[in-house]
DNA sequence: ATAACATTGTTAATATTTTAACAGAAAAAC
DNA sequence: GTTTTTCTGTTAAAATATTAACAATGTTAT
């Protein structure tokens, strides 16, 4: 199933977080609306979607909560799961660390990396953390796939060419500064002062009319 | 000047950053196509987003750097800035207030809360931290108008109503469970597994081709 | 002076994303 | 058993966002 909407699979990924609650509060079966209305999207957007990856509710019932998770499952998943390294232990990598903790997906955090020896060779909630220096190494041997940068801004620049180096396939930046990669690299920057502001942009103009 | 293209703002924002740290190398002036570098994005779209915004750059030089950083601040921040929270002291929380020192925006986070008595009237990065029960009123008093909620997915329905009786006006939401608020209230809502499973969906089609 | 070049500003074209409209069909009501 | 209701699935329309095309024009080279 490939040539999907990329903003279809940001949601397929959120429908699923949002079935897999519903499937544990004992429910079967869940209407476009309602998933819409958990997502703050409409409903014809979640028909629409659902549409796109071939897959049909039962009129009067709506659609198989069970069944849809599974199917977006098959969508984006990998089949055989892809592991994932955070490069940074500072607040946010463990934060990400403990994001993930019981979390039920495909993708799993097996390394962490830093620079600091205090933080060498222990483990993070279950993430063994290794010194910088092994990141190519780890990163094969262990056949991990997309990194989680949180290292400084400083940083960035330098881990990114050691991962590029170590082939992995897909980075998401959280660092502040834009690090550039080959093509074949999947590159994903995310930088919360960018969300604040925009925040504060729609919040200024939101007063008295 | 209102009405600009939600993508524009955003990207404005980062713009401004770049900006920025250009002009700390002691340049003065840059052309549409190395601001389009430094963003992974086309030299066109810098060019028509400024546009947007009724600058203009001269020929051959590209654009007055300065005179640009502070067109964008007066487009984006509010004349008398804008007052920020934390919501949720965890590593999240810790994370956004380091990651905001040292950034000059207009933008100021001047209060955390915490339900933990152990964090409770300690000073976290320059930022003080109370119990999360005196939020309304520091909220009211402070006049704070946006919330950065980094609280367990437990909490943040909770914590989203005293926010919103608090008379928030904008709260980013990085939570993992949606949460719901009255029309003037702006929500934006930034899942972090959304971001990876998305990444994960693109790697997964860039394999042996 | 003239030609070649590099860069902006802007309109038009294209692509993507969302929303609307509505036919179809099972279930419920009567 | 007929009508009404309530949902889905899908096509068409609208809105939003990006990219292309190119005129305009100052700068540099010759």
């Amino acid at each position: 199933m490939k040539n999907l909407p990329e903003r279809t699979i940001e949601r397929l990924s959120q429908y699923r977080r949002a079935l897999l609650i519903y499937l544990s509060k004992n429910k079967h079966h869940i209407f476009s609306h309602e998933l819409a209305g958990l997502l703050h999207i409409t409903p014809v957007q979640v028909r629409r979607d659902i549409m796109l990856i071939g897959y049909s509710g039962t009129l009067r019932q709506g659609y198989e909560i069970k069944e849809l998770i599974e199917l977006i499952g098959k969508i984006i998943d990998s089949d055989d799961g892809q592991k994932v390294a955070v490069v940074g232990l500072g607040n946010l990598g463990r934060a990400m660390i403990s994001y993930f903790n019981g979390k039920r997906t495909k993708l799993t955090i097996v390394a962490a990396f830093d620079i600091n020896p205090e933080k060498v060779n222990r483990v993070y909630g279950g993430v063994p953390c290794y010194h910088i220096d092994m990141l190519g190494k780890i990163i094969k041997s262990e056949n991990i796939s997309i990194a989680i940068m949180t290292v400084p801004g400083s940083e960035a620049a330098r881990v990114t060419e050691s991962l590029v180096a170590a082939g992995i396939k897909g980075i998401l930046n959280y660092t502040p500064t834009p690090v550039n990669v080959p093509a074949q690299t999947f590159l994903q920057e995310y930088d919360m002062i960018t969300s604040l502001e925009k925040i504060a942009y729609f919040t200024k103009y939101n007063g008295p009319e």
